[in-house]
DNA sequence: AATGAATGAGTTTTCATTCAT
DNA sequence: CATGAATGAAAACTCATTCAT
C-alpha cells in the first residue's frame, strides 16, 4: 500500500497550525461540494465556510483544485482508517462476510463524503489525479488480500484476475449504495441490501434456480 | 417506458433544421465533454466545434445547461435504441446471457459516451435531473425485464426485489468497464470479462469453492 | 409651422404598403415602449408585435432607432391633428380656457404616448432629435398663438417673452398630468386638475391672498 | 420626511472606503450617463471613469442598476442638503418669494445632474423606484410647507389639495429649467425666469389684463 | 415583398488569485 | 500569520442587423 502524498504548497511553517486550518477548510468544502460541487462552490465561501478569510485560505494552499485533493485525499484517508478494522487475515467465509458487511456499513456511514469524492474526482487535474487513483488502488487490494486469504486458507479456489474482479464488483457495490441511493435505498434497508449482495456473491443465482432446472 | 420529453427552447421554427443542428451540436459537444468536462467546456467551444457560431448555437438552446441536457439525452437514446435488439422474451439462462453479453458490448462501444453522462449528469439541474433518470430506470426496467422472463418461466425462482437488485448490478457492472477502464482493462479483455461477471452472476464464488469446504 | 420629416429608409416602394406597416409598427412598438422602455425592447418584439417577421421590419426601416423615431413623430401628429380643433382666432379668455381645456383632455386621453415620447425621445440620436423637437416648438407655437390672440385683441396685456413662457408653463403642466400621474391623479380628477391650473394661470395665488392682506 | 435608503450590497467592509469609492463612481457615473444616458453606458466605462477596475467596480456593487440607484439617491440627497438652507418657518410672501428663487438656483446648478436623474430614473426597477419616488415626495414636502406656512399665518387662504398643486407646479418648473433648457435658455436669463415665473404664480396673468377688461 | 436563420461584436457579471498593510 | 481590497481574464448570453431563399 502506498502512503505517498502529493505536497500542496504552504507560506506557513507550523506544521500543526497547516493540520488544523486544513481540517477546518476540509470540514468546510465537503459540506459545500456536497451541496454544490466543486465546480459551483468558490474559494471565498470555502474560506467563509472553514472560519478564515480568503487571503488565509491562500496561505495554505496554492490553487482551487489543492482544496479539492485536499478532500478527496482526506476522504480516503477517513475510509482506509475506519477499515483498518476489519480482520484481513482470517480468511473464513465468515470473516469475509463480516468484512464486505463492515464495508457497506463504512460506507454507508460516509455517503455524503464518498459521493463528492466520486463525482468530483474527476475534477482533478492530470497531475493530482494518480495521487487519489493509487488510494483506491489501495481499498481494492484491502478487498482482495480479504478474498485472497481464502483462497490462501483453501477456502475458495479461483486466480488471481477472478479475485480482483470481485473486489471490484464489492468495491463498486459498496459505492453503489450511496450514488445510486435514489434507486437502492427507496427498496431496500441497508441490511437487506448487504444480506443480498453478500448472498449473490457467494452463490449467484444459482441458489435461486429451480430445482428441475439443475437436474 | 416513458418517453417523455423536456422541451428546449428554440428560435428556429424549421424542424429538420433543428434536429440536424442540435446532432451536430451534440456531436461536438461530447468530444469536449469527454476531455474537459462540461464545466470546462465554453459555450464558445461548443459552437466551434458544432460548426457554427456562437449566436447561431443560442439559436437552438436557451442556456449551457440545455447542451449537458440533450447530450445526456441524446446517449441514453442511443444507448436504449441498441438495446432494443436484445430479445426479452426468450425467458432462458442463454438468452439472459446473451442479453448481458450484448449490453456489455453496447457499454464498451459507447464507452466515452457513458462516461460523460456518468459524470456530467448530476450537473443537471434540478429541472432537467428527473428526465435524465427516468432514462435509467427504463434501462434498468429492460435488464428487469431480462431476467423477470426466467422467473416466469420457472427458470429462476426469486422475488421483485432480487429481479430488481441483480439488474442494477448488471447496469452498474456495464457503466464500471467504462469508467473504471484503468484498472479494469489492465487486467481484463471485455470477453473475458463478460465471462467472468456472467459466471460470478450465475454462480457466484461458490462455483469455485473448494470440494472439501462443500461437504 | 414647420412640415418637415426626417426620411427613414425603406426598400419597399409601395407607398401604400408603407403606411400600413409602419402604423402596425408604431401601435405595436408603442405598446412594447410603454411597458419596457426603448432600449429594454428588442427590434424582434417589435416585428411581433406589429404582425410580420423580423426581415420584413427592416424593410421599411434601417435602424432601431429610426422606430423610435418614427413613434415619436407620430405622437406629435397625432396630437397636433387632435389640437386643430382648437379655435386659436377667437382672441378672449373663454376661448383660451376652452382651449387650455380642450388640451389637457387631449394629454389625458394620450397619456401613454405622450409618456413613451417624453422618456425615450432623448434616446434618438442627434440626427433625428432636432425633427422632434422641432414638433414640440409647433405645439408650444399653437398655444402661444392662442394667448397672443387674447394680447393682440386687448384682452391680456403683456410682452412676447411673456406670451412664450405661458405657453412653455401650460405645455409641460399638460404633460405633467401624464408622467407625474402618480402623484396627481391621486389628488385630483382631471376637471378639477383644469380648473385649478387654469385658476392659478389666470388669477394666481392673489385670488387667494387675504383681503387683509391686500389692504 | 422619509430617510431610508435601499442598501446596495457591497464585499467590502470598510464603511470609509465604501463611502469614497461610491463617490468616485457616482462622480464618474453622472458625466457618462449625461453624455449618453445610462442604457448606453458600459458598467466598463463606468469603472474607468471612477478609476478602478471593472472588478473593483463590482466589489461596491451587484448590478449595473445598482450604479443608477446610487446615482439618483445621491442626486436627491444633494439636492436636499442644499434646499435645507431655505427658511420654510417665516411664512410671508418675501420668504415664499426667496424660497422658489433659492429653489431655482439650485435647480440651475445641478441641472446636468437633475436632467440625468429626470431622464434616467425611470430605468430603475420596481424595486428601488420607490426609493427615488419618496425622495420627490420629500422635495415637494418642503415646498408645500412653504406655502403652508403662508396660509398658517393668514398671509394666503387656500386648500391643502391647493397648497400641494402649487408645490407640484414650482417643483416641475424649477426642473422645466433644466430640461426644457434648450427653449428657455434661449429667451431668459434664469433671474428674467425667476422673476417672470414668480409673479405668475402670485399674480397669474390678471396682472396683465387690461384695465378695461377688468372693468 | 416576405421570411427567418445566421452572425459576432458587445455586454454584464463572476471569481481565482495576489499583495500591500 | 492574517486580512480583505484590488485585479482582469474569461464566461454566458443578447440582439441589431444581414442576406439567401
Amino acid at each position: 500500500m502506498e502512503r505517498t502524498k502529493r505536497p500542496v504548497h504552504t507560506s506557513v511553517k507550523d506544521e500543526q497550525l497547516i493540520e488544523k486550518r486544513r481540517t477546518e477548510m476540509i470540514r468546510g468544502a465537503v459540506q459545500l461540494f456536497k451541496q454544490k460541487g466543486f465546480h459551483r462552490t468558490t474559494t471565498r465561501e470555502i474560506a467563509k465556510a472553514a472560519g478564515f478569510s480568503i487571503g488565509t485560505l491562500y496561505e495554505y494552499i496554492r490553487t482551487k483544485e489543492d482544496v479539492l485533493y485536499l478532500v478527496c485525499d482526506s476522504i480516503y484517508d477517513q475510509v482506509k482508517r475506519r477499515l483498518e478494522h476489519i480482520d484481513l487475515e482470517q480468511g473464513t467465509l465468515e470473516s469475509l462476510k463480516l468484512g464486505i458487511s463492515f464495508y457497506f456499513h463504512v460506507m454507508d456511514e460516509m455517503q455524503d463524503e464518498v459521493l463528492v469524492m466520486y463525482q468530483e474526482a474527476k475534477s482533478l487535474s492530470k497531475d493530482a489525479l494518480p495521487y487519489v487513483l493509487q488510494k483506491e488502488v489501495d481499498m481494492t487490494g484491502m478487498l482482495e488480500t480479504l478474498i485472497q486469504k481464502c483462497v490462501d486458507r483453501g477456502v475458495l479456489d479461483m486466480g488471481e484476475a477472478h479475485v480482483h474482479l470481485i473486489a471490484q464488483n464489492i468495491f463498486v457495490q459498496g459505492q453503489m449504495w450511496g450514488f445510486r441511493r435514489w434507486m437502492l435505498q427507496k427498496s431496500f434497508t441497508l441490511e437487506e441490501y448487504i444480506e443480498l449482495q453478500t448472498n449473490l456473491l457467494l452463490e449467484g443465482v444459482s441458489g435461486h434456480k429451480k430445482k428441475t432446472a439443475l437436474q
